[in-house]
DNA sequence: GACAAAAATTAGCAAAAGATAATTTCACTA
DNA sequence: TAGTGAAATTATCTTTTGCTAATTTTTGTC
């Protein structure tokens, strides 16, 4: 098993260079249209990263917690603007790295850039994990699966904000869960 | 743009540990249940990968094309079994690249690594942008968007392939194509 | 604890999708 | 080119989802 925590691996002189910061639940940490070019460790708290629809819907595209680690791919691989908001659902304590200290850093250092390497990879596994469940089940399906991968982000996530990630409407989850709830008795 | 062809980067060296492979239309090249620890590059022809269900559904995950490189993830990161099936769409022309070599090649060549880390990215982004427009789009959009992204992939794959590559049933996307038709008169 | 605001649920209706089967079209091969 | 099998379309019916609005519940704050 992997995990993407900054401390678990060898890679600690990093935090020399990281700067803390705290955000407030239901702030903003990084509007649309920023290029942020940081990686930043979730020390505590929950962040949600959705798209504003033109229609001003509101659709979450991920979660990141306490532990994880989190970049804006566009930012920092093709140095484009960021078409989502990064927004704090809880208290947030984060630890913040710039990108081209961590470039500057990876130049010549192998044992970095295997590190990035295996968070590339982790990511990228995650979002085709993801990607199948959209083929393969029922929003029904995928919300039962996050309940038994992830317990705690039920608890402490707004449902709305559940439904937009599993791909329904808030009012669809809403049923989803009524008939949940009557299949078990 | 990146490009993820063997040929636009550096690592030329790497094809001197190639072996040609020649598939024919429609035959299996990777079943499920197999380790495959192999790096391939589509010289020619169309692979198919999908998931087979407990119902006897095939299920497509994606397509890979001529000019790209493709690999199965669980097999080469986590060193298990793959849960898809590769089928050649239509004659194929592949280079195989036993991963193991790779990773002996890349051990102590910082270009090499660098190069793996840009297609993790590249791939990474690609399978969020798939996450992004399930989470965004209505099946008739995905459609759409996949005829203006991948034009030629309509015209070369079964319909039935690319209804659950958008995430649908067969019917249901000759019922999206009869509207997108009617729309346009 | 009372109040206000937001979230969740419910209801009613329209649109879309799934399941199944029949029919038509297409593609391949003998 | 005729015939066969697969693919695509169409039809019918059921289920699910979306949309909108009303109602209830929950949450946070004073």
């Amino acid at each position: 098993m992997r995990e993407d925590s900054i401390e678990n691996n060898t890679h600690l002189p990093l935090l020399q260079f990281a700067t803390s910061k705290v955000i407030a639940a239901s702030e903003i940490y990084i509007p649309e249209g920023k290029i942020f070019k940081k990686i930043i460790y979730i020390k505590k708290g929950i962040l949600r990263i959705f798209f504003l629809t033109a229609s001003g819907e509101e659709k979450t595209f991920f979660f990141r917690w306490e532990g994880q680690i989190a970049a804006i791919p566009e930012c920092i691989f093709d140095n484009q603007p960021t078409r989502q908001t990064w927004q704090a659902l809880e208290d947030c304590e984060l630890m913040e790295i710039d990108f081209d200290i961590v470039e500057k850093l990876s130049a010549n250092n192998i044992s970095l850039i295997k590190t990035r390497l295996g968070f590339a990879e982790k990511m990228f596994l995650d979002a085709l994990k993801r990607v199948e469940s959209f083929i393969l089940d029922k929003p029904e399906e995928r919300y039962q699966k996050l309940i038994i991968q992830k317990p705690e982000i039920i608890k402490r996530v707004a449902d709305k904000h559940i439904a937009s990630f599993i791909g329904v409407t808030p009012v669809s989850l809403s049923r989803i869960r009524k008939r949940l709830a009557s299949q078990k008795k």
